[in-house]
DNA sequence: TGGAAACTAGGTATTATTACCTAGACACAA
DNA sequence: TTGTGTCTAGGTAATAATACCTAGTTTCCA
């Protein structure tokens, strides 16, 4: 049997060629193939067999994580090994959820990165160690079986709130628009906050321009 | 007389680590040390010799395009050179006009990081490939002179306040942090509304994330 | 050597947000 | 039918932000 087959996708060819050479430092292991989007990557995996795929999730086009659900379906074989800079909590239950096998920060080292491989080529989810401090019961639990959280969906009613939020209106005008009374707005927005791990609002807005709620 | 000596900064320790790796396989090149934020390689230049920084401009702490400044003024005689995925035109107005020597963008190839290392080591100045296209006439015109175009509305002080503001921290939180009190904060947040005409908390937000303010 | 601009910081008052509760009406599913 | 979840909305308190002021110090340039 041959060589382990890895992709690497991530949108900076200096990231990508980093990333190689420390792989292919390593006996054993392979890269055979480069996609610098989702896109990319889901037709390089249509025209040639891989093992795993190391994937950046903030890449234009098809976003790492969508790409993710894509990869399951069309090729549940492909181990997948989330490589990022983004250490947020609701990112990585988002890529578990999507079912990924792993998940490496771009601060960890070279030797950590050969480590998550193999912990993942045997089959084994992985979390950077610089994550698993304070990880939340939940998380924590539901690694150890290899299952899968549950991502924070928003109500129909949340995502107007939210959307208006991140527009700048505030909670006494958002009530006004909406016919309610700003308690709920203020309750609505709580629960927003709450769901998705937000702590102040200059995340949410964050949050919400990132998935698209605002026009901009 | 030896190697060039390169420093290389970097809040991602892989892609330190890659980064080295293509640089010292070019003889005559040498990575004589890494930071991972602004103020370890301040540190790191102090107790060394270097002569060459390799700058990620979205380092936690002390800025990379901050961190430029003070390089510039305790060792003038190191050449800077942004290695970045910024591709916005405000941030290499700011690169440059804070006095950098070239500016890579981390979707260029290997051979272009030595291309560009080789550029600015003779003492010209590099704009990578990609972002040569377009380029403002002004811009244009000032490179060729080596000059530094003029930049930015807001002043240094109202930079770190907006960046700080944009990343979920409150007003009595950034008094702590930059040791002035919360009146001052108030000010310098009230200045970066009026001056850039925005009417919210999260129109600040989202125009710090379109303007680079932000790590993500 | 003026003057402008930046950075600092205080006063006062109003408005907004957040953090804790409780709780009723309604829909939908086990 | 009995939950579960959503949407609604109230109480109370503390904390944060905003909108108006004034004003001293420093720094830098014309």
């Amino acid at each position: 049997m041959g060589t382990y087959r890895i992709v690497i996708a991530d949108d900076h060819r200096l990231v990508r060629r980093g990333l190689r050479m420390m792989i292919e430092s390593c006996p054993g292991l392979e890269v055979a193939g480069e996609a610098d989007d989702g896109l990319e990557l889901l037709k390089l995996l249509g025209r040639m067999t891989a093992d795993m795929v190391l994937l950046d999730v903030s890449m234009p086009r098809l976003r790492g994580i969508e790409a993710v659900s894509e990869i399951r379906s069309l090729h549940p074989g492909i181990r997948v090994l989330i490589v990022t800079m983004h250490k947020r909590r609701e990112y990585i239950h988002h890529a578990f959820a999507a079912g990924v096998d792993g998940y490496l920060l771009k601060e960890d080292s070279d030797l950590e990165l050969i480590s998550a491989i193999e912990t993942v080529r045997r089959g084994k989810k992985y979390l950077s160690p610089i994550l698993q401090q304070d990880l939340p019961e939940e998380l924590a639990f539901l690694l150890r079986r290899g299952q899968h959280p549950q991502t924070a969906e928003l109500t129909v009613r949340e995502s107007e709130v939210l959307k208006l939020i991140a527009d700048g209106t505030s909670n006494r005008e958002i009530a006004d628009l909406l016919c309610i009374s700003a308690r709920t707005v203020e309750h609505h927005r709580a629960s927003i906050m709450k769901k998705l791990d937000l702590k102040s609002l200059a995340d949410l807005v964050k949050y919400a321009v990132r998935k698209g709620y605002t026009s901009e």
